[in-house]
DNA sequence: GAATGAAATTGATCCAGATCAAGAATACCG
DNA sequence: CGGTATTCTTGATCTGGATCAATTTCATTC
């Protein structure tokens, strides 16, 4: 998922409208281009930030894809989320400077980074900035929210449907086929966002398989009937929705 | 909980360093008061705002107590939290100006409104005011994904303590008592905040007063043994605390 | 292309917490 | 103060997803 060429600057970047700059007129963007520094190019694996660092800077993503997630004292693991292109990590680290979740690539990526004090001088002079700022931080907020009521209210099917909806949606507002993709997480990773263990995420989507709303092989997803993972999402039950008719 | 007399401005509110106003130079909370408007009292059960309202305000809270959730399409509510004195409401309403989900009193309760354009242009004139705004989302953030750990993760009995704790700290920095208070919620809004059903919230209840590590009759709370509730966060089961001691 | 190891699938069993079903305690109100 | 409606507790049973246990599939390396 590689959108734009290493050196690319804010203007020229393909996720101007995705990203940080929306919203700003040019000159304002060149502005901010001057603050980023940095661009990273993180392999498979590597990570951005870990739990716990001093983390004065947010990072936004240029390419490739990325997990957070927070370690627990008994060695598990919560993945919190995945970024995609034109988000902003780190947001969390904007209470005490340091960051409470870890980030890692999920394949070969590119982060730019935003150092926060320069961000936060830059805000005072761009309203349209610190308008945009605000605009993500209540983004990551209700986006927060979807998930405690995944996690607080779903089932196994449920939290899988929504799952491939949010990726449909994601990678369609990116230009990419809402159909089609490939998923960069694994299923541990997936099992773990959600809530449910590989063996459950691993029957739920062998079941819609099953069902035809999906073709599945490994990484590789097809969504086949929008509607239905939707109205999976929005009732409860897939069965329900097949009450009568015979699958398959 | 009534901390404040009605009138009471920023200033003179004894919440001036728990809430917006924390760090800010005198003549600066003076500004900010300036542009805090319709100070309201809501009694109990009376709804501040609604999932979908326009919303162009945040609310502080200034007595009481209150309950943020969203409603499902099913007729299901998930509890997204609580919000005690000091602390700031309508946050997700920053993404478009619109609440993704619903707020009520649990009590008698007064709100200090905080309307977002106003405080956009001040956070440009006082840096202090955007470093606290963005402390603030840091931490809203922060603690939604707690929730998220919380609700992926854990067993009813590590819910249940933890829930305790969460009160016990956060009724502390008010500067209440830490191991006696008052719940100001029912058994059915924790039980859909903690992701479990009213009757697995009561038995929980009564077996960590079976073992003595709290006193609960009805909504009083006394807790007995602060540690060991830690214990059975950090830890995973209290059965396993007990393991080899006779319990009650 | 065989050998090794990691990731994913599939099957069998189990259990924490949900659901169902009474009761008990408390609040509300004429 | 008694009657009614809520709210909470407690007990009995059920079940979705976890856990345990093999396989199978895929990726990597020589």
């Amino acid at each position: 998922m590689k959108l734009a060429p290493a050196r690319t600057l804010c203007p020229d970047c393909r996720l101007v409208d995705l990203c940080l700059p929306y919203g700003l007129h040019i000159d304002e963007v060149k502005q901010l281009a001057r603050i980023v520094k940095n661009k990273r190019l993180l392999p498979p694996e590597e990570y951005l930030y870990l739990q716990g660092d001093e983390c004065r800077s947010l990072y936004a993503v240029k390419s490739g894809s990325f997990r957070c997630f927070i370690s627990n004292a008994d060695g598990t693991e919560q993945t919190l989320g995945f970024y995609f292109p034109g988000e902003l990590m780190g947001l969390d680290s904007l209470q005490h400077g340091r960051s409470t979740c870890s980030t890692v690539a999920l394949e070969t990526g590119m982060v730019c980074e935003v150092p926060l004090s320069r961000l936060n001088e830059l805000c005072t002079e761009i309203p349209g900035l610190q308008i945009q700022m605000m605009r993500i931080l209540g983004k990551e907020i209700a986006s927060d929210h979807d998930q405690i009521v995944l996690l607080g209210h779903s089932t196994a099917k449920k939290r899988m449907a929504t799952f491939l909806l949010m990726l449909s949606r994601r990678y369609g507002a990116l230009g990419f086929s809402n159909t089609a993709f490939n998923l960069s997480m694994r299923r541990v990773h997936i099992a773990n966002f959600l809530g449910l263990t590989i063996e459950t995420v691993s029957r739920q989507l062998a079941e819609l398989g099953k069902q035809g709303i999906i073709t599945i092989k490994q990484r590789d997803v097809q969504i086949n009937d929008l509607d239905l993972l939707k109205a999976i999402v929005e009732h409860c039950s897939a069965q329900q929705l097949y009450a009568g008719q015979p699958l398959s």
